[in-house]
DNA sequence: TTGCAAATACAACCAGGTTGCAAAATAAAG
DNA sequence: CTTTATTTTGCAACCTGGTTGTATTTGCAA
């Protein structure tokens, strides 16, 4: 079953509406959407508890969250599904769109002795294709 | 000449006080600064007008501006130095500091048809070997 | 059904950045 | 050295994305 109430009964939390609503809207997406994408998705949750029910969701396994290149969290249900993890992404500067690349993340730089990775992240930054048909 | 009276003068905008004192301060930089690390330098200069003096320079051409990957904007000068274009950079995510690495920049990616690229960015992040130090 | 821990709403706050506008400063012309 | 037109500055207000504190409400287990 991958339905919110049960995933969210499993994971051990308690169902409530905010998290139950989040997660469809997690699952429905097809893209990894900011607070703010998902808040205008449900306008009537609070911004507040948003963010600290898409936390909850993180901290029980049921979301992914990554900080895109502009520094915003960006959430994305983690089901079955393990989708966006093998590939890079590219941002619309106009649209704000997200798209898939097919390119694979560049491989990590070796760094100078006593510093320590954490992250990596390779930003692509540009026009998407119907952007840049409207303005031409 | 590579004084900033001279430099502005040159560029054909007006010297003011804010315009010099902030060429100086990115002169003297050894990394690109951030409106907050300039601003504390230069605490009696208003912080709008500081975002505008620092635009004022990016635009007739004494200065550069980067965005890192918190999306904040970082300044340097660009007089004949031209640093910190053919590596990448590290950032440390205890004490916030950016380290120049050896190693060049990944290539851009194909995009699809129709896509424009503007810019890619390739953010490392972790800890330097003074905040891994101190921690141990 | 009751009771307590967890979650929610609301207000306040923060960083980084932008906009509008009146007052002040630059630099050119007289 | 003044006058003047144009820039620049300072200040207040605002914006997005995010966090913190706290009183009230809710979930759910006993
Ligand atoms: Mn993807
Ligand atoms: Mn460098
Ligand atoms: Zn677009
Ligand atoms: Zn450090």
């Amino acid at each position: 079953m991958s339905n919110p109430v049960d995933l969210l009964r499993a994971a051990g939390v308690r169902v409530t509406p905010g998290r139950v609503r989040s997660l469809e809207a997690l699952q429905a997406a097809t893209q990894p959407m900011s607070h703010a994408d998902i808040e205008s998705l449900l306008p009537d949750v609070d911004r507040v508890t948003l963010y600290r029910v898409l936390d909850s969701l993180v901290a029980c396994g049921l979301a992914l969250k990554a900080v895109d290149t502009r520094g915003v969290f960006r959430f994305s249900a983690s089901g079955p599904h393990r989708q966006h993890d093998g590939h890079i992404h590219f941002r619309c500067t106009s649209c704000g769109g997200v798209s898939c690349l097919k390119a694979a993340p560049p491989p990590p730089p070796k760094l100078p002795r006593g510093f320590r990775l954490d992250a990596v992240e390779f930003d692509v930054r540009g026009t998407c294709a119907q952007c840049a048909g409207q303005s031409a």
